[in-house]
DNA sequence: AAGAGGATCAACCGCAAAGGA
DNA sequence: TTCCTTTGCGGTTGATCCTCT
């Protein structure tokens, strides 16, 4: 029942001029992040806090490096979708200087189709039945049925439970590669992590989900073995 | 050269979590 | 404990750019 924040009248939605953005970066340089709700008028925009979040994240902030995706960039991507499906922010999180709607557009975009074309499935990161095989190695066994086609099969690793849990995700992933079902070498295993990058320090929930993030960075190859 | 269709990306919307009163 | 406000996230949309015919 909670209204729109952006159904004021007199704020300006769509592209931002160039006038505003100054506005953003000026505000925030001087007073920093923080408060989006009353920083539009503070800062003499008519904007919403969370429109000015958005830019500043996505556009505005210096540190972004921008500029398409590296290779292992892109492998990257690709490991912790398998790990952690849609979340983008998390998926972002290890990617310094990309933002969480880079990232989801890049997959969308480009990760998805590749991936489409080698005949994996994006969603769960199983090879797809209904498409060439583009490997022999690839094509072991425990091809799921036509149904993962569907899109119910939204999310990597659906079938086990609760995915919007990333342990879960991971005891699934665990699971399936003891059950001696690796239809994709995703190279994750759990295993002693040598030095964790302090980037990927997470200061809260030290779940299964940051200490396989930290796995899958600390791999020396960051190339899948699908991409060798 | 121009139009159609596809690809890309910035931005919006709605929901849920987090945190404070 | 409950309610309310704020923030953050993921899905989706729409405008613009690009490529092909």
């Amino acid at each position: 029942m909670r209204k729109p924040c952006c159904d004021k009248q007199g704020t300006n939605k769509g592209a931002w001029s160039k006038q505003e953005d100054q506005k953003l970066i000026d505000y925030i340089r001087t007073h920093g992040e923080g408060c989006w709700r009353s920083l539009p008028k503070a800062a003499g925009l008519h904007r919403c806090g969370k429109s000015c979040r958005l830019r500043w994240i996505n556009y505005l902030r210096p540190d972004l490096k921008r500029g398409s995706f590296g290779q292992d960039e892109e492998d990257l991507i690709i490991k912790l979708h398998a790990l952690l499906g849609n979340r983008w922010s998390l998926i972002a999180g290890r990617l310094p200087g990309r933002t969480d709607n880079e990232v989801k557009n890049y997959w969308n975009s480009h990760i998805k189709r590749k991936l489409i074309q080698m005949g994996i499935d994006p969603n769960n990161h199983r090879l797809s039945q209904n498409l060439p095989l583009p490997h022999k190695q690839c094509g072991s066994a425990n091809i799921k049925s036509s149904e993962s086609m569907n899109d119910d099969a939204c999310q990597p690793l659906k079938s086990c439970g609760d995915n919007d849990r990333v342990s879960d995700a991971a005891s699934c992933l665990e699971d399936e590669t003891s059950a001696g079902s690796p239809d994709l070498n995703l190279e994750l295993t759990i295993g002693a992590v040598a030095t964790p990058s302090p980037l990927l320090v997470e200061e809260t929930q030290q779940n299964s989900e940051s200490k396989m993030a930290r796995e899958v960075e600390s791999d020396p190859v960051p190339t899948l073995l699908l991409f060798r």
